[in-house]
DNA sequence: GCGGACTACTAAATCGAATAAGTGCAGTCT
DNA sequence: AGACTGCACTTATTCGATTTAGTAGTCCGC
């Protein structure tokens, strides 16, 4: 009654070796040689092979169930196809996210590639795994936040761009629900979520500005519960005109919620909070938190074809929804 | 400013390729043959190699920089020395969760081999992965809870029997607190966590009747905010004489703390409530919630060296101690 | 009726490590 | 002195794919 089930390839080799089907065992099969099985497998361009060789040789590799070897593969060709996620130390709760690894996960599959996860950081980890896995490409969900070269053009599926969109749908529901003041609640002591915060904040500013409202006052949550609630004090008082709050992200929402509690601040009455990326918790406590959800999925399939170097493929410039979860607290 | 830095390796091979430094370079450094190179840098056992001749060839692996090919070695040996992780669908919050991955990784790390994690489930996927990465092993903390076998002898870096102490850890709180009567939450709608529930209840089952207490009558959760509610106001009737909940995680905790407070049940007065494997929420809700948070570090080490099937190593017998974040709720 | 182009393939090299099977030489035993 | 053993290596093969460089055979024009 193990927490783990165990699937280990003995390096040994026992039976699993012998049982393995190769390009060897196909090209036997179909009475041809094994580089015309490869040609015919990968659809070689400039290769010139008849349809009737083609039906055999792909019939064979169905009948027999041959899977090509990832390893030879990827020692012919200098890089694996594997995809790497880091995702050091973010927060992978919110439902943006899941989805948005989904996706990717998903349209990478489509494409003959496998996306793996790997949650340790740093740049020597990174050689290790260029060694060790010679990834295709490596996602870094991490270093982007703390990278000093800001305008680098690289590859994100579009995710920046949508960002603002979302950030606009949270803004406008506070504005739209009356409120003229609004306040920005960023996380406090996470260096990685800095530059993502920055982005955030620059689009509020917009989005305020484009309504003719203000840019929002910033309150940093998280520290932990009691400088929180000294926090939001101190906040209040400078600020007594907000009536608003829109937090980076559902965690910080839920601290200026528990901070609100403790000072006996109403809410939504006093001071209405919504969320972001609703990370599910949101509905577990009182007053429910309003959160937005938003659909990432298009930006992971996006990245995927991007990632690959391929063009964007049947994927259309879709428009990327996002919704406000309408609970209590906004 | 985009979300993700991309780190593309050119299937074309570009620069990279002939930039790599193989085991070739580095006999022509240490000027020796290249099997030389591998029987040093691999210390393979009953290979006579002069104390000089193992310097020179470390020296000049060092310098240079070689780092061994992962698909080639891969090749040859049949299997890659990737470890996988498969997580689909679990939750993963949790800080005990966490830290057994953290512990895991880092061993792996030490052994030489590289943790990688999956969130696609399905046994297609498996044989996909078998083909594609061709990992040491694959840990799968999903398939276990489903699992029909449940006896079947697994590695699991003593998970199991820890389990066992960190539940009676969580019930004896309870009854520390003066409890007599306690019932237990499960989880509504999670199949991949029937197992793990079956197993939590039947080790509360026996510590409670080692402490001469009756076997706690279950309540489910989660199908649902007003579900919830009235699960709980059933379970209530059913069993007017339970004064505490101990749940199966912080999850299904919050839950119960949700639906007490829509049923006006005070916390912890007429309901003490405790969650488990502390999930960081818990401070953030009001009452706050009491959990038990275990270190699994110790699973996570032994668990590497099993899954590679080396011996124990220094790591003694461990204690995994599990204690108790004491807070408003229980 | 012969060179050239095209078709439909095959043979062999290659990627980088691990390893089985030698090779030359010094020292030992009988 | 010749066989034998042990040491310190080297040579060459292997893993399973991709890819370059062929090689027969056919058709086509002149």
């Amino acid at each position: 009654m193990p927490l783990t089930r165990l699937t280990a390839n003995t390096p040994e080799g026992g039976t699993v070796k012998s049982t393995r089907v190769t390009m060897k065992d196909v090209s036997v099969a179909a009475g041809v040689s094994q580089a015309t099985v490869s040609f015919v497998l990968n659809d070689k361009p400039g290769e010139t092979i008849s349809p009737e060789t083609r039906d055999r040789v792909r019939r064979a590799a169905a009948d027999l169930g041959y899977r090509p070897n990832g390893a030879a593969r990827a020692l012919r060709e200098g890089t694996s196809r594997i995809v790497i996620l880091n995702v050091a130390r973010l927060p992978h709760g919110g439902t943006g996210l899941a989805a948005f690894i989904d996706a990717l996960d998903a349209e990478l599959e489509h494409l003959d590639h496998m996306l793996l996860v790997r949650y340790r950081a740093g740049s020597d980890d990174i050689e290790r795994m260029t060694a060790m896995v010679a990834p295709r490409a490596v996602l870094d969900l991490d270093r982007i936040y703390n990278s000093p070269d800001a305008e680098a053009e690289v590859a994100d599926g579009g995710w920046t761009e949508g960002l603002a969109a979302h950030t606009a749908v949270q803004l406008r529901h506070l504005v739209d629900g009356g409120h003229t003041t609004i306040g920005m609640a960023l996380p406090d002591g996470r260096p990685e979520l800095e530059r993502l915060a920055a982005l955030r904040l620059d689009y509020a500013r917009r989005t305020l500005g484009d309504l003719g409202l203000e840019g929002p006052p910033t309150l940093t949550m998280g520290a932990g519960v009691d400088e929180d609630r000294t926090a939001l004090s101190d906040f209040i008082d400078r600020h007594p005109a907000v009536t608003a709050i829109a937090a980076l992200d559902d965690d910080t929402a839920l601290r200026v919620l528990a901070a609100s509690r403790a000072l006996d601040l109403p809410v939504p009455g006093r001071l209405a909070v919504i969320g972001f990326d609703d990370a599910g918790a949101g509905e577990l406590v009182s007053p429910s938190l309003t959160s937005v959800r938003i659909d990432t999925a298009a930006f992971g399939r996006r990245l995927a074809r991007q990632v690959l170097g391929l063009p964007e493929g049947d994927a259309a410039p879709t428009p990327s929804p996002a919704t406000v979860i309408r609970r209590r607290s906004a």
